[in-house]
DNA sequence: TGAGTGAATAATTTATTGATTGTTCATTCT
DNA sequence: AGAATGAACAATCAATAAATTATTCACTCA
């Protein structure tokens, strides 16, 4: 079924570049039918329903988004404190400028979101799982001391919980918020790093941005 | 002038009890007017507007608030631990439970949010000031190791922030909820609490839920 | 004079309608 | 057969009209 796997991309290709331009409610089924050169109803041979689409497609940019902080992980650093740092740096950077650059992207995830709040709770899981893998990897390396690793998994997700979506809640910059962080990455580190006798646990410092956390609007829209 | 207080009073009573029965969008002058046996024109001596009324409600209500937080810090406890424990769940509890039996009230308060920003800023800014003086006892007392009150005090409230009005993020239910900030806690105060060489800082217990946390739909509405 | 009125007006909300769009399915292709 | 069509139908949206409501202000009352 390759025939009909190219199809459908032809299909998700299309629907993404109206999404992003016009958003997903002004995006009808007979333009992307035109766009692909096909008929509104065999649209329905791939996909159940309109917003299948934009399921499909949310599902694609939430997987990618868990790239770019799984990345971090693959780069060669020196400690798992550090690994951590970054993650949460480039999640608050990442979803900022996400929501700065690409506002229809947040509309759709809100579409989706409300339609299937289970896509939400499987994206937070997989940010988690990331957290976990760091937490884990500093506990074996007697970095950090962690007596019940998936709890504290939660309870650093949930800490850090402001800096996803934060224009959501706020209207701070990315400076205000990135200095914010850095304190609460302080504290959460004290929790978290065994006290070497003399000197205590060292602040936070906000890392570099890197290129990868700021590459949206590419592509040709816009 | 204390007649026109009073008929000021009689106002703000009248709209409470219309505000939380019907909603701030479906309640009308002209009803508050002749709940006080008034014309609508006089309304317009006491409050420049009608979301005037509101944010004077609202004003109460965020003010009442604190202070159902702060009672928590005249209450002999042992520890700055426990208070700043005690303090965060209240703090969970009052919205969660406010939110469950008094939905108008969160209405009300998206309503004066949406309509003067600042209110929300100050509102935050008062319950930050119950950490600060915690944080500071603590410190004084040596109970608390903090190199920079303010800046933790932002990081702890910060890190909480998922705990204030959960149910807009989440359907996790209380007791989930207060798991999860027991974790949340237990590390945090981990970073601020100095390790007595041998043993660590214990986890946080859930505390007992007090009466006055869930005193809500009080008076004779509902 | 200052508290209070209520009709007049401006602003907003609600209801109604017509047009657009999502979805289905009997039918046509190949 | 399977792939695709496009007219038909139901659901949703946009535009407009009608009704309601917020607000003002020239006026009365005490």
């Amino acid at each position: 079924m390759s025939e009909s796997d190219t199809t459908r991309e032809k299909i998700i290709i299309a629907a993404r570049e109206r999404f992003s331009h016009y958003g997903y409610p002004k995006t009808t089924i007979a333009e992307l039918a035109e766009d692909c050169a096909m008929s509104p109803g065999n649209i329905y041979r791939f996909f159940k329903g309109k917003i299948d689409i934009a399921v499909e497609i949310a599902r694609r940019e939430a997987l990618s988004a868990v790239e770019v902080i799984e990345a971090v992980l693959d780069c060669p650093v020196r400690s798992s404190r550090q690994r951590l740092e970054e993650v949460v740096f480039a999640d608050l950077r990442y979803t900022f400028h996400l929501l700065e650059n690409q506002p229809k992207t947040l509309e759709l995830a809100q579409i989706v979101v409300s339609d299937r709040p289970q896509f939400q709770i499987e994206s937070l899981r997989r940010e988690r799982r990331v957290f976990q893998r760091i937490l884990h990897e500093g506990q074996a390396s007697g970095e950090f001391m962690v007596d019940n690793v998936p709890a504290t998994t939660i309870a650093l997700h949930a800490a850090t919980t402001k800096y996803r979506y934060a224009q959501l809640f706020t209207n701070q910059t990315l400076a205000e918020l990135e200095r914010e962080l850095a304190h609460v990455m302080t504290v959460i580190l004290r929790g978290l790093m065994p006290t070497s006798e003399g000197h205590a646990v060292p602040e936070t410092q906000i890392p570099e941005e890197t290129e990868t956390s700021r590459a949206h609007g590419n592509s040709d829209q816009v």
